[in-house]
DNA sequence: GTCAATTAGTTTGTATGCAAATTAAATTTA
DNA sequence: TAAATTTAATTTGCATACAAACTAATTGAC
C-alpha cells in the first residue's frame, strides 16, 4: 500500500477530527449562550471590536462572505447585534452589538477556563506549540 | 479587553481556519476526481482496507454517521462503491470498491505531492510536529 | 462626465456536521 | 423464550462552507 494515501499520514485528516471534536467540545458551553460555534467566533470579534464593517468581520474571523451573511441574520433575530447603514458608503453595513450582545460576554468569559479544566491532559507548551505552527501553516496557505 | 476571548488567543479558531484553508486547497485537485474532500477520506479509508463495514469507515475516518449515510449514497451514485447486505448480521452493510473506485486511486496517488509542491513553504520538520501535537489533542479530546 | 470595471453584501444550490428520532436486527435478561 | 436493551444504519431538521450568480453602489479609465 502507498504510503502517500494512507489516512494514517494525512495532516489534513487530523485538521479535521481535531476541528470537529473542537467544535463538539464548545457546543454544550454554548448552548448554554444560545449561540453556535461560527456566531461565537462573529461575537468574539464583536466584543473585541465593535461597530466595524461586515467585510471587517469577514476578515478576522475567516468565515465565508456567504455563511456569513445567514449567521449576521441569525444573530440579529437573536437580538445580539444590529445591522445599520453606513453613511460613508452606501454598499456598507455596520454591525453593531446591542445590550443584550455586550452582556453575553461576561457569560462567555468562564468558556475558555471551562474547555481546559475539561481536558486536563491538553498541556500549555504544546498549545503554544500548536499555536505557533498552525499560524505558520495559516500563512502559508493563505499566501497564494 | 480580557485575554481569554479575543480571536487571536484562540487554538479554536486557527483550527477552524486552517481546516477550511486546507480543504480549499485539496477542492482543485479533487474535483479533477470528481468527488469532494469528506468524499476522498471516504475512499482514501477504503483503499486501505475494502469490503468493511459501514460502522469501520466511519470509525476510521471519523466521519458523523448520518453524513456517512449520505457520503456512501453519492459515491454509490457516482459508481465509486457498492454497498452490500452482510450475511452473518443483516443490520450491517458491507463497502465495496467498484473496479472504477479502485481505478480512482491511482489517480489519486499525486495529489498529496501536488498539494505538498502547492505549498513550498510549510516545511517537512513542522508539518512533523504538526502531526504529533494533533494527534495528542486528539487523543484527549476523544478521551471522554 | 459617462461607461466599464470593481467592490460590498446577498442569494442560490450542493454538500456536509451534528443531535435526535427512527427502523430493523441482534443480544441480553429475566 | 418473550421482553427489554443494545446496536447498525438511516432519516430529519437545523446550521454552516463554499462556489457562482446577482444587485446595488462606488471607482476608474477615457
Amino acid at each position: 500500500m502507498a504510503e502517500q494515501l494512507k489516512l494514517s499520514n494525512q495532516i489534513c485528516h487530523r485538521l479535521y477530527m481535531a476541528n470537529n471534536a473542537i467544535t463538539r467540545a464548545y457546543k454544550p458551553h454554548l448552548d448554554e449562550l444560545g449561540i453556535t460555534y461560527p456566531q461565537y467566533l462573529v461575537m468574539m470579534s464583536l466584543w473585541q471590536e465593535d461597530g466595524v464593517e461586515v467585510g471587517d468581520v469577514r476578515k478576522n474571523t475567516q468565515i465565508d462572505a456567504g455563511a456569513l451573511t445567514l449567521i449576521l441574520k441569525k444573530l440579529t433575530q437573536k437580538c445580539l447585534i444590529e445591522l445599520l447603514p453606513s453613511e460613508a458608503d452606501k454598499r456598507v453595513k455596520l454591525v453593531q452589538l446591542t445590550p443584550s450582545g455586550h452582556e453575553l460576554k461576561s457569560l462567555a468569559q468562564s468558556i475558555p477556563s471551562k474547555l481546559k479544566c475539561q481536558f486536563p491532559e491538553v498541556a500549555s507548551e504544546d498549545l503554544a506549540q500548536l499555536r505557533y505552527l498552525l499560524d505558520k501553516l495559516n500563512g502559508s496557505l493563505n499566501s497564494n
